[in-house]
RNA sequence: GCCAACGUGGCUCAAUGGUAGAGCAGCUGAUUUGUAAUCAGCAGGUUGGGGGUUCGAUUCCCUUCGUUGGCUCCA
């Protein structure tokens, strides 16, 4: 469809196609009718606000097969506040934008908000929603706002307001009695939100900041239909099967045990196995691509820690020092400090350069209680980290290798879905600026040559370095930063780093941190989320199992499993006097790739009834084949 | 650390202001089985820890620890 709007100046813009309007408000400016409108134009999101040529054809579609339900959640959010309001008139209202996964609105409240009085704000948004209540837009100067939110008794829209300029034109929304300050746009009336939930309340601080007050936060979701509502809420309850943590617990991977202490992992046998797979094939890998693989002690002198800084900057981070011989010791939060006294063991030069130190490095870091969750966030956790050092015109060419060689790993492990995100230099920051940008450069052509899609975060770096970070959803959407590659303009400094270079005098090299799979532990989660359980062959702790149908077979399952495990497969048998029926049962809940069922037929022509899990039986295989079968299935 | 919810045997979950009950797992025995649960018996809990209210608390209150969801932070 075509669509003509005004512009502001008058003039006549026209989209010719691929115009998708999401919703109409209508509004009205000095004195005249107005609508704004968002829509999709071209497969991009935009929001208008201008006014609808006569001729036009507007046709008010809903978001249901669209992206952008911004509107729709924002609109909701507005509603949950003016039912908040009414409920509850004391309560100040702060801000409520649409988020990712729906909305949230922050109120700043004495009570909180228990799951009974959600259900009454939802009851009282259903009556709402049934008044169809019009958004009503207004623009105001900055000051008459003012005044319209001190007669409401406002203060956080007031701090918002005395924070934009004087001059500045501002847009009001109104549904009913409720007025909120807001850009918009908005939907036309309430009676358009048909299904909605909040989901959970919590707190938040206000404007994100831990030394301001704390506030109140409710999270609600909503959708133009309630198929749509049920749906989202059952994939919500779908995702949650697939939670590492209780993947975990199910297929007896690991553990984090109180007696020991919060955020630190139990790697149980099968857990272990794939770790160990995950090792074995980190190491191999970085030997390939020309890194040296170095250990480091868990601790060092609080000195150490000092040159670093990490003891100035840091310290709330740390666990606590422990003393021998009259001198602190730190449990390390970091590996770099010691590959650094690596490269420093010697003097280096030009030609020793790049030199690549890797070490599956653990190290212990003093997360906040309520920061810890399952894998994700823990206290203790092995980092694959390594250093990279190398001379100015190295750079370029070395990010590259590095960018090629993060994704080749994440691609071993199936991950194909992933966020990219370069983060430049932020307001305070050590270092060069004309150095920030030569890495900044670097990292944005790496990213740019393997064509990948990459946000920017502006300011986003550590004060030391720009950095690009790969992160990974979980179930439940969240992201989780894995990989990482950081320049480092902080401690080579600290640290007096040098070469000697072709000119035979000292230069200070350049310093890459880099991680790929971040931490192991973190890693194992989203590779546990990611394949919900179902781990690619080659990782699984028992790939085969062997399940003889009786006692009568048992021999023949024995030559089965050792031939097997000739041949370098993890196998098991399952011997007990249990019905074939069981024993499958539980192979299947143990998520095992593959079971061999041998029964009397298979064990007199040397085959396997080969079951594959997910996909069921694929008949009886000649046992050589069946081998290689899963042999392939390894690589 | 902050806001909130939750915490019952290894796991999943019941119940009640009057000293806890089931299924699975475990153990013992029987069963020898053809592609997602064979049957029977037994054993297992000072209801996260501490304190209080009460004739009596697992249930109500306080506190502490932990978990979950957010905030903050971050691999």
């Amino acid at each position: 469809m075509s669509l003509k709007i005004k512009l502001p100046d008058g003039a006549i813009k026209e989209f010719e196609e691929n115009v998708k309007v999401i919703d109409v408000a209508r509004s009205i400016s000095d004195g005249l009718a107005n609508s704004s409108l968002a829509g999709i134009v071209n497969g991009k999101k935009v929001d208008l606000d201008y006014e609808i040529c006569q001729d036009a054809e507007v046709s008010i579609i809903t978001f249901k097969s669209e992206e952008g339900p911004e509107i729709y959640w924002h609109s909701t959010a507005h509603l949950m506040a003016q039912a908040v309001k009414q409920l509850f008139p004391e309560v100040k209202v702060t801000i409520g934008p649409a988020i990712d996964n729906g909305f949230y609105y922050d109120f700043d409240s004495e009570k909180a908000f228990s799951d009974s009085d959600l259900e009454k704000i939802e009851q009282r948004m259903k009556e709402l929603s049934n008044e169809k209540l019009p958004y009503v837009r207004k623009e105001v100067s900055r000051n008459e706002a003012m005044e319209i939110f001190k007669a409401m008794d406002e203060p956080y829209k007031l701090e918002i307001l005395s924070e934009i300029p004087e001059d500045e034109v501002l847009s009001l929304y109104s549904q009913g009695d409720f007025t909120d300050l807001c850009r918009g746009p908005h939907l036309s009336h309430t009676g358009k939100i048909k299904a909605f939930k909040l989901l959970r309340s919590s707190g938040a601080y206000w404007r994100g900041n831990e030394n301001n007050k704390m506030l109140k936060r409710i999270y609600g979701i909503s959708f133009p239909s309630k198929k749509e509502l049920k749906v989202y809420l059952n994939n919500l309850e779908e995702a949650k099967k697939r939670d590492h943590r209780k993947i975990g617990k199910e297929l007896d991977l690991f553990s984090i045990n109180d007696d020991i202490g919060p955020g630190l992992v139990l790697w149980h046998p099968k857990g272990a196995m794939i770790r160990h797979q995950i090792e074995t094939f980190w190491k191999e890998q970085h030997l390939e691509y020309g890194y040296n693989l170095v250990y480091t002690p868990h601790i060092g002198k609080g000195q150490l820690w000092e040159t670093s800084g990490h003891l100035s900057f840091y310290k709330d981070g740390m666990y606590d020092s422990m003393e021998m011989d009259g001198i602190d010791y730190y449990v390390k939060p970091m590996n770099c400090p010691f590959h650094i006294m690596i490269y420093k063991s010697s003097k280096r030069s030009y030609r020793d350069l790049p030199m690549k130190l890797a070490e599956l490095g653990t190290v212990y870091r003093n997360e906040l209680s309520g920061a810890l969750h399952g894998l994700m966030r823990v206290r203790g956790f092995t980092q694959d980290d390594a250093h990279i050092i190398c001379t100015p015109d190295q750079l370029e060419e070395e990010v590259e290798k590095l960018l090629d060689f993060s994704l080749m790993v994440l691609g071993k492990f199936g991950f194909e879905n992933f966020e990219i995100y370069l983060s430049t230099m932020p307001e305070k920051s050590v270092g060069d600026p004309n150095e920030w940008q030569a890495a900044t450069e670097s990292l944005r052509k790496a990213i740019e040559k393997h064509n990948l899609d990459y946000k920017i975060d502006e300011g986003g770096g550590a004060f030391y370095g720009p950095k690009i970070d790969i992160k990974i959803k979980d179930a439940l959407d969240r992201s989780w930063q894995c990989t990482t590659i950081q320049f480092d303009f902080n401690l080579p400094t600290r640290f007096d780093m040098d070469y000697i270079g072709s000119d035979n005098k000292p230069h200070r090299p350049y310093m890459i941190h880099r991680a790929l799979l971040g931490s192991i532990e973190r890693f194992f989660g989203t590779l546990i989320e990611y394949h919900a359980g179902n781990f690619p062959v080659w990782l699984c702790p028992v790939q085969v199992k062997v399940l003889p149908i009786s006692d009568a077979t048992s021999e023949y399952a024995n030559e089965v499993l050792e031939a097997l495990k000739k041949r370098g497969i993890r196998a098991q048998i399952d011997e007990r006097s249990e019905k074939i029926n069981f024993k499958v049962r539980e192979a299947e809940m143990e998520k095992i790739p593959y079971m061999f069922v041998v029964g009397g037929k298979e064990a007199e022509e040397a085959s396997v009834s080969v079951r594959r899990h997910t996909k069921g039986n694929l008949g009886v295989i000649k046992l050589e084949d069946a081998i290689n079968l899963v042999l392939e299935d390894k690589e």
